[in-house]
DNA sequence: GTAGGGTTAG
């Protein structure tokens, strides 16, 4: 019966059921009526009552303790979990089976905590219950979570026994980590096996071809999905829309979404972002009104991003407008937010909204101290960004991360603060021990090539573990143009004309520079070219707004 | 007759 309202979430007609048994005092006698109760206390998200349940157990079994386990792991509290876990192995009284351990790993996976996955996994040999087709998944999805391909392939080869869970977790795994083709041809491989995909697997495989940009391989799974009805799936149309979005195809993105029936935070989310990447962030207040007129509160995301959209845009009182809209909905601790806040604030000019915001949240944490890090240094007040950067650093036991060394470096670039830079380079190599990207490295280009050391920049570069992106050489160019270094600008063109053939910036960076050296034959040359590749010098566009005297307090 | 695996987002 209890299980029966488990199954129902009937929890009122679940409790009569529970005082009934109290009554009759059967509870202590029979453990199945007890795990009936954990589940169904779990399943109503009442673990309070549910532990109570257990505790009445003076020695319950191996399975009572599996539904009390499970009940905290599937309500999302996986440290509870793996507390009771922990409790029920130093008793000592029962031994924990392979359903045991399926939730312990998955426990494991949403900590993302690998060592005591691993360790998991150990006793799980040592006890020959690895063989199950459950507890692989559960491991299979563990090394996915935690970025451990190799684990998660070598894995899925030896596993004897495989189902559309064990595809979908390795495609997800391949796609989560960079390493799309994989994730397609992992795919590919199960539909010619005549495995039938689910929607899990479909996702994978649209987020694949998002992060590749593979428009035409993104539309035959759109097909797939469409002919198996996962239209109605809310989180299939979010991954399609991502997709799309993503791969430049924004109309048909919007009219996928007006076609969904059914629409929750998420999808409004990824509608939002879609538009702010495909150049119409000038949407994203009139689709957040859309959503809140349809009903939907916005979550911490959505907020987010409508944030972001509204930074891009500059446009100042619309900032307000959503600060105050983030404390009526109570959102004012939320971390995320508070970045995103900082960040817009400090994009729409106002320096000091976005320090008051700083200031206002007690328990900052590293995306908050880099953004606001960022913020100083978007306002060319660099002295100001080492200092904070000094006291996170001294004051907090929080680590700098490699967005928290972009934000500082490029702080320190700005202004010219070329000794401190180099200072926080090493640092971020030798003392964090952090692998800067081709971003870092543009910076310390920039940093150094505007104060005219060319060589040291170019050194810079040579010494790059990775070849020099876009960022690297641009910052060369520019740097050279500045410094009327034509040799060395040629060098750089020359890069950035194999990385990016059709921007037209680079061309006419290069035909500056032989403008002011003389070259007259080279820049007409040059201009030439730029003529019959038809490329236009896209005009930049930045928008501030006049008036901005409002302050929050 | 009681317990078990995967997916959205800054």
């Amino acid at each position: 019966m209890s299980l029966a309202c488990a199954g129902l979430r009937a929890l009122d007609f679940g409790k009569m059921v529970h005082g009934f048994i109290k009554k009759n005092d059967e509870i202590d006698s029979n453990l199945f009526v007890g795990s009936a109760m954990i589940e169904l206390y779990s399943k109503c998200r009442m673990l309070d009552d549910a532990l109570r349940v257990f505790e009445e157990y003076t020695q319950p079994d191996i399975v009572l303790w599996t539904t009390m386990i499970t009940g905290f792991e599937q309500s999302g509290d996986a440290v509870e979990a793996l507390s009771l876990f922990t409790r029920m192995v130093m008793l000592g009284r029962v031994c924990p089976d392979a359903i045991t351990l399926v939730s312990v790993v998955s426990a494991c996976g949403q900590l993302l905590n690998l060592k005591a996955g691993i360790s998991v996994h150990g006793f799980a040999v040592k006890m020959g219950l690895y063989s199950g087709l459950s507890l692989s998944n559960a491991f299979l999805n563990l090394y996915a979570k935690t970025g451990c391909v190799n684990a998660a392939s070598n894995l899925f080869k030896k596993m004897q026994e495989k189902d559309v869970i064990s595809w979908g977790s390795l495609i997800a795994c391949y796609a989560h980590n960079g390493a799309a083709k994989e994730a397609l041809d992992v795919f590919s491989e199960m539909t010619h096996k005549r495995v039938e995909p689910n929607s899990v697997t479909v996702i994978g495989a649209l987020q694949a071809c998002e992060a590749t940009c593979n428009l035409e391989e993104g539309k035959k799974i759109h097909e797939i999905a469409a002919r198996k009805g996962f239209e109605l799936d809310v989180l299939v149309c979010t991954a399609l829309i991502d997709m799309y979005m993503n791969c430049g195809s924004p109309d048909e993105a919007v009219e996928l979404f007006h076609r969904m029936t059914k629409k929750d935070a998420v999808c409004w989310a990824a509608l939002l972002c879609g538009c702010v990447q495909n150049g119409m962030g000038g949407k994203s207040m009139g689709i957040f009104c859309n959503m809140l007129s349809s009903g939907i509160q916005p979550d911490a995301v959505v907020m987010a991003k409508i944030l972001t959209a509204c930074s891009e845009l500059g446009i100042l009182q619309q900032a307000f407008c959503l600060h105050g809209f983030v404390i009526k909905c109570g959102f004012s601790n939320n971390a995320f937010i508070g970045g995103s806040l900082i960040e817009s604030y400090s994009k729409c000019c106002s320096l000091d909204n976005a320090i008051k915001v700083f200031e206002g949240i007690n328990d900052r944490d590293i995306v908050i101290w880099s953004s606001m890090i960022a913020g100083y240094g978007m306002h060319g007040r660099g002295r100001e960004a080492l200092e904070l950067f000094d006291q996170m650093v001294k004051n907090t036991t929080i680590r700098p991360n490699n967005v928290t060394f972009l934000s500082i470096l490029s702080a320190c670039s700005h202004v010219g603060l070329v000794k401190e830079g180099i200072e926080l380079f090493n640092m971020m190599v030798h003392e964090y021990q952090l692998m800067p990207n081709s971003k870092h490295y543009g910076i310390m280009v920039d940093l150094l090539g505007r104060t005219g050391e060319l060589d040291k920049a170019m050194g810079i570069i040579n010494q790059m573990a990775v070849p020099g992106g876009p960022h690297v050489w641009g910052a060369l160019l520019g740097a050279c143009r500045i410094h009327q270094n034509t040799e060395m600008g040629e060098v750089a063109a020359r890069n950035l004309f194999q990385l990016d053939p059709d921007h037209a910036g680079y061309y006419i960076l290069l035909s500056n520079i032989y403008a002011s050296d003389g070259k007259w034959d080279d820049m007409t040359k040059l201009r030439t070219l730029v003529k019959d590749k038809m490329l236009k010098k896209l005009s930049g566009q930045s928008r501030v707004e006049v008036r901005s005297e409002v302050t929050i307090s």
